[in-house]
DNA sequence: CACGATTATTTGAGTCTTCAAGTATTTAAA
DNA sequence: TTTAAATACTTGAAGACTCAAATAATCGTG
C-alpha cells in the first residue's frame, strides 16, 4: 500500500520542487549573463579555490561537488578550454589527475563572486528571518545525509 | 560592497544546494529506471492528469511545470512520440496547441506514482519531523513568490 | 478594415548531463 | 611474479535544456 502525501506533505513537496528548481534557474542565468559559466562550474571553481594550493584530484573535486566522474571529467575539458582550470598528472600515482585553477580561473571567479552572493541572498536569506535561517539548516542537516554517498554532509556542517 | 554569507547562511546554502540537486538526480534515476521518464517529465503528465479533461494549453501546461514554452514544446514532442500525450488543435484560437493526456499516458502516470512518492516520502518526508514539514512550508512559502513569476504560488498554497 | 503589436508555439544549434563502455595503472593475492 | 580485481579517469552517443530566431494567428486602433 503506497502512503500517499497529505496536504501538508503536498504543498510542501511542490513547493520545494519549485524553488529549488527556479532558484538553480535563476543561478544560472545570471552566472550565464555576467560570467559565462552555469552554475555547476562556477561551484567547481569555488571548490577548487579552497583547496590546498587550489587543486584536487579528479576524484576529489568529483565528490567535494557531488558530480559524476564523467560529467567532472566533461566539465574540466570546458573548463579547461577556458583557460581556467589545467589537467596537471599527479606526482606519484600515474592514474590519477589533478584539476588545478589557474590565475585567469581564479580571477573570473573572484569578479563573478559577488554577483552571485548577491543572487543568493536576495532570493534565498532576503525572504526570511532569522529564525528560518537555521530552522532551514536543521531541517537540511536532516536530509541531506541519506542523499550523500559517504559522509560528505560533514564537511558542510563540521564533523563535531 | 558585497555582503557575504556568513557561517550560518554559507552553511545552509550549500546544504539547501546539495540536498536539492541530490534528491532531484535520485527522483531521476529512480523514475528513469522504473518508468523511462525523467522526473521533469512525470511532472508534466501528473500535471495533465489534474487538468478538466486531462488537458491544457501549451501556455497553461508551461504555466504550471514553470516550464520555457521551448522547453515544453521539445518535452511534448518526446511525450507525444511514447504515446503518452498528444497534441490537438485548440477550436476556437488557432495559434494554440492543447495537450492532451492520453489513455496510455494516464496507466504510465498510474504505474509510475507509487515508486515516485515512495522516494519523495524517503528522502525528503522520513528524516523530518511534523515541525520540520510545517516549517519547512513556511520557509518556502516566503521564498517561492519571488522566483515565481505571475503568482503561481497561490496554485499550491491556496490563493486564501 | 488595415496593419503594427501582441500572443502562441515551434525549430535548430549549441551545451550539459547521463549512461555504458573503454583504457590505463595500481593493488593484492596466489 | 604474474595476474585478477580494484581504482582513476576518459570517451562518445543519446537525451534534455537554453537561447535566439522563425512562423502563425489574433488583437487593438485609427
Amino acid at each position: 500500500m503506497t502512503r500517499w502525501l497529505d496536504d501538508d506533505e503536498q504543498q510542501t513537496w511542490r513547493a520545494f520542487l519549485w524553488t529549488s528548481r527556479l532558484l538553480n534557474e535563476s543561478l544560472d542565468r545570471q552566472l550565464q549573463r555576467d560570467s559565462g559559466m552555469p552554475h555547476t562550474y562556477y561551484v567547481i571553481l569555488a571548490m577548487l579555490s579552497e583547496a590546498p594550493g587550489r587543486r584536487l584530484t579528479m576524484t576529489e573535486l568529483a565528490r567535494v561537488v557531488r558530480s559524476s566522474p564523467s560529467r567532472l571529467s566533461h566539465a574540466v575539458t570546458r573548463l579547461e578550454k577556458e583557460g581556467w582550470v589545467r589537467r596537471v598528472p599527479h606526482p606519484t600515482d600515474r592514474r590519477t589527475t589533478m584539476a588545478e585553477l589557474s590565475d585567469e580561473g581564479f580571477t573570473t571567479l573572484v569578479e563573478a563572486a559577488p554577483g552571485h552572493v548577491e543572487a543568493v541572498r536576495r532570493h534565498l536569506f532576503d525572504p526570511l528571518t532569522r529564525e528560518q535561517v537555521l530552522q532551514l539548516r536543521e531541517i537540511l542537516r536532516a536530509v541531506l545525509p541519506a542523499l550523500d554517498t559517504e559522509d560528505e554532509a560533514a564537511d558542510i556542517f563540521g564533523p563535531a
